[in-house]
DNA sequence: GTATATTAGCATGTATACAAGTTCCTCACA
DNA sequence: TGTGAGGAACTTGTATACATGCTAATATAC
């Protein structure tokens, strides 16, 4: 019966929790869900959590099967490749176009990491560490299409990530390094040279992607 | 008291009354809106039409203002920047990467009206027809993500272009050379060249476009 | 006349009741 | 044993009642 003073609203709360359980694949890909499964989780009533639901469906994330239930988004091989054309679309645009947007300091203090931990493997904060970096470089854009494009895009990514479960340790050490030589070209300002490791990076980035799926999920091209 | 038998949801045909209004700017940017007046021009109930509003906002067509109100989103100078930007990054990528998947049939239709009405200008068409070639030039993209956005952006470019007011005769002709020049590149297959066309013609555009508005509207930066 | 407290009206946020469609189990029956 | 009609249980779609917060106008005190 306390009186309680939520500064954010239920269907933010409602859209970052299922948002994250699918990003982290606690709800897998192609699990049914339900909004009574939901709501339970919350102890929220059905409005703001159909609220979250219809956005996540918006962002893709989710589709409703009218009278039917709702149904978790999946993968296939079509939406890598496709996420990682938009990536590669972006990223070295990005670079090319507003590197000398880049605080170089930043860059510096990631550069000297990558070259640390090149044959290191710390898995824990690895990915993260990634992410930051790239989200560092995507930063200079300045252009809201592009970014909320590349924030969609990302949270695949991470999706893809976690489903293709255990890392390879070898594919963090070359990460460590292209991520290195992307660093290095930024602080010699050299954004020509920049995109192209990223470009390259990216690709390299993809095949793993792929192999990976295929071992972990028997060549299966859909899940 | 009629039994009406709806095909498709209220929810989505209150989507499409409401953006089909913003996007003819019957709803003008910055105009204020609430939950009733749209309700009272649907006739539908809050629901339905709450969750046609989410979308939008989401879409960024619209903004709640939080016990307020709602207000249809403008646009600033940077926006039409934006816009801009992203057509310069997928429109010349499409043709250069995947320009041999036209239908150079279709594209030649394109061809001989530009040709033909290079001189002429019949603006109830012509904008229709802009339109079109882009969508056809795009649809060579098979990357949903791209394709979305592009849908995005050319719903800001036709509203754009319905507030601007009247069409400049001289632009509607360049842009119809223009256009003729991107497909008789893509007729050549020189896709390079056609990536090129499309990069210029777009360059064009958006400066004829900050022209228009900066003379219709008396250089109000915002609006 | 000016400043401030009060309050009525209207906005969205949330909960819930009801409508209508889908699935799948049950059970009668051939 | 197979099969099909019926219906219970569950799903989302829609309408509406209620809660809460913002705004602006008004009344009141000075």
């Amino acid at each position: 019966m306390a009186s309680h003073h939520k500064s954010t609203s239920m269907q933010s709360k409602a859209y970052e929790f299922i948002k994250r359980k699918i990003t982290m694949c606690e709800y897998a890909p192609n699990q049914l869900l339900s909004e009574a499964v939901l709501q339970e989780e919350l102890g929220f009533s059905r409005t703001p959590v159909r609220e979250a639901i219809g956005r996540l469906e918006q962002e893709g994330l989710l589709k409703v099967l009218p009278k039917r239930g709702i149904v978790v988004s999946g993968f296939t091989f079509s939406d890598i490749s496709m996420i990682f054309e938009v990536r590669r679309l972006i990223e070295p645009y990005a670079l090319r176009h507003y590197g000398s947007r880049l605080d170089l300091a930043e860059v510096k203090r990631y550069s000297e990491i990558f070259h640390a931990h090149m044959s290191s493997n710390e898995c824990t904060e690895f990915y993260h560490l990634d992410d930051q970096f790239h989200a560092l470089l995507i930063s200079v854009l300045e252009n809201d299409y592009l970014l909320e494009l590349y924030s969609r895009i990302q949270t695949q990514n991470t999706r893809l990530r976690v489903m293709s479960g255990q890392f390879i340790d070898s594919r963090m050490c070359r990460t460590m390094a292209e991520h290195a030589e992307i660093a290095d070209a930024c602080l010699e300002s050299n954004w020509e040279r920049a995109a192209i490791a990223m470009t390259k990076h990216l690709q390299y980035s993809e095949e793993s992607s792929l192999a990976t799926l295929l071992k972990s999920r028997g060549n299966t091209s859909i899940f």
